[in-house]
DNA sequence: TGACTGTGGATGTATTTGCACTGAATTGAT
DNA sequence: ATCAATTCAGTGCAAATACATCCACAGTCA
């Protein structure tokens, strides 16, 4: 097999994986009466900086699209999740900043979201998903 | 490092490693006028099965949700890459089929889409971002 | 200072998604 | 054979998404 042939299979196998996992813990977390993942990416990032993060930072480092990421951050914001404030040294920009009910999303979140990694990861590397990954990832 | 720590780090950079790769094919294949991944998915799929399948089957293989399915499969027909009949042994009923065309366009976002993977997994693993994955699938 | 370019973020708009529901056809139990 | 339960696929509708564009402000260079 060449080794594009082990990164193509490695990249199929891991598209698998992460889709079903993600799919499955979403629907668990609106079952549950609680936000989607890419709030959680979110909430979790901000968690990270107490001090608040700028829209763009955060942005780019949840590789999302920049209007939708600003709408996003509206709704959060009106949830109670996170604070949205004017930047002291910037006056065009903003400061997100995450508030205790969104720490107490968050972790509530966590709860159902941990489970969903844990087995399906588990049954993932049980089944042998992720073996063309681990081939692929030894060539180096 | 717990059984559960080192899962949660391979979905962590499993996750990661999809979503760049991901939205970097897709973007390229906008900017080329071609259809995003998830018609991909479908004529891909579809050329495995030259007599055929139904749309459930297709949409469960893909982890796809079903309504939304069901018009993103109108839209691949109006614009000519599959055939949508009537299933011969069950009225309520389709069958897909892709056509010439869909087999073209395919063709075609294939030779992007394996660029981004081939370059994506091949700086993914230089980089060690998918290490974790290595780990956690090892200690089975 | 003033003009020029770039950046942060919001918004108008068209398209797409997901949920709930529907209608038609099939299956299975009795 | 009948009738309830299930399956397949489509649709109304509200919400989310992506693109282009816009405005306010920043940074730069003369």
């Amino acid at each position: 097999m060449t080794d594009f042939e082990t990164r193509e299979r490695a990249w199929i196998a891991l598209n698998r994986v992460r889709t079903r996992i993600y799919r499955d813990a979403e629907r668990a977390l609106v079952a549950a009466g609680l936000p989607k993942l890419n709030w959680y990416d979110v909430l979790w990032e901000l968690e990270q900086y107490p001090d608040g993060l700028r829209p763009v930072r955060l942005q780019e480092l949840l590789l999302f699209d920049q209007s939708s990421f600003s709408r996003q951050v509206m709704r959060m914001a009106e949830e109670g999740l996170l604070t949205r404030e004017p930047a002291e040294d910037d006056r065009r920009g903003k400061v997100l900043r995450i508030t205790p009910k969104g720490r107490e999303i968050r972790a509530r979140m966590w709860v159902i979201y941990r489970s969903h990694i844990d087995r399906g990861m588990q049954s993932a590397i049980e089944a042998g998903s992720l073996e063309d990954v681990e081939v692929a990832s030894r060539r180096r």
